[in-house]
DNA sequence: CTTTCTCTGTAGTAATCACTACAGAGACGC
DNA sequence: GCGTCTCTGTAGTGATTACTACAGAGAAAG
């Protein structure tokens, strides 16, 4: 991977970049996106500003990568949407959205970045913006084939749609109100979302097959 | 209300706060709380800096009151949560919700506000944020004691609480979602939620009684 | 008139921001 | 050796930030 083979305290691109993006999440998790200066995370992760600008072409793109590299490691903490091995829908839903909303107590920072920039309308933001946004359709996709696998070859594809934007929707409003109450309980509401969430695909589906 | 009675183009402290106050929600608006800058805000409000801070001690208390008179205006546009007047529950809540969520299109500027100063963690914001939590607290309290009442008087407090703790963390989620896609049908997430919500309160309620 | 109070206009402050110019260090190919 | 490429260190840039010092305008009170 990396161009040269690394010995002492040499420069070394690959592993500057990581420490780069390291300290960006820590400083944005802490401090905020506004908070996450470019002097801020040049201190914390050692290395120059010039440094981080010959790996990053601004601050915005720096904080577009932390996006995309934190929703990778992420991805790779959460088991997987892709294959439902559970009985049912709703087993299947709440071990895994169970895992999610366990892993939302740590907070990624990607989620609570991408929803910084979302928020914080600026031209300023716009690849960060686009990295969220297209990780947040990523999601949807994933969650909308998970549900569409469950319900069958033949259910309907807008109702697994809308059951995937609830699930973000719901999450994306949780992490603000985890910001609210450091000590939420992520199972409580797992188990009321988890409920409406049956109720809500039952009844769109009898309402389906009624309409079509 | 003022100390003296204005005629011309003279100096007014009531009229020039008030001036103040819609040029910093405007801008909050346009370009978040970050590009939001008090040379900005005297520019739009046709006031020197001087002004404004002889009015508002700092910009944390100046965005603190913003929150504050934009939930009161909303409030005065928004249907009372204090008495139903509805048959059911689901009515009541159908109405409410309904006038809450059409006019969540329209972003009140406190939620947005007071969204950003909670996920921006920074001390600078301190004024703002506990500005925000008082609301969100008022906004709480409100909610359940209409779902109380709906509900009845030997309902449970907790049951109620936790629905409002619902409506406030769906409505939450909702406005991230509106930053995503500007033509979201409100009503179409309001039919969800509701069949959600009789959900979570029937099963609730039947699991209460079993209990205790 | 003089005094007093509220609010505004002018002109700044130091600090911090993202970002850059540029030389050079250190490992490689030849 | 010599050039080349990647990355770092130093030292800065102008722009913008929140905020302020201070004089004075203008109306009311005496």
């Amino acid at each position: 991977m990396s161009p040269r083979a690394q010995t002492g305290g040499v420069p070394d691109g690959a592993r500057s970049k990581d420490k780069i993006l390291a300290a960006a999440a820590q400083l944005a998790k802490e401090r905020g996106l506004h908070g996450a200066t470019i002097a801020a995370v040049s201190q914390r992760s050692g290395l120059p500003a010039s440094s981080i600008y010959w790996h990053f072409s601004d601050k915005d793109a720096l904080f577009a990568e932390v996006i995309r590299t934190s929703f990778a490691q992420w991805l790779g903490t959460v088991p997987q949407w892709t294959a439902p091995d559970a009985a049912t829908l709703h087993e299947g839903l709440q071990s895994i959205l169970g895992a999610s909303t366990r892993t939302l107590r740590d907070v990624p920072d990607f989620l609570r970045i991408g929803m910084q920039v979302l928020l914080d309308q600026h031209d300023e933001h716009a690849s960060a913006r686009e990295a969220f946004l297209a990780i947040r359709s990523q999601t949807a996709a994933m969650i909308t084939a998970y549900v569409r696998q469950a319900l069958g070859p033949d259910s309907d594809r807008t109702l697994a749609e809308d059951l995937a934007t609830l699930v973000i929707t719901f999450s994306e409003g949780l992490l603000v109100g985890s910001q609210v109450y450091a000590d939420w309980d992520p199972d409580e509401y797992l188990e009321v979302f988890l409920g409406m969430f049956d109720h809500a695909a039952s009844s769109r589906a009898q309402s389906a097959s009624r309409a079509g």
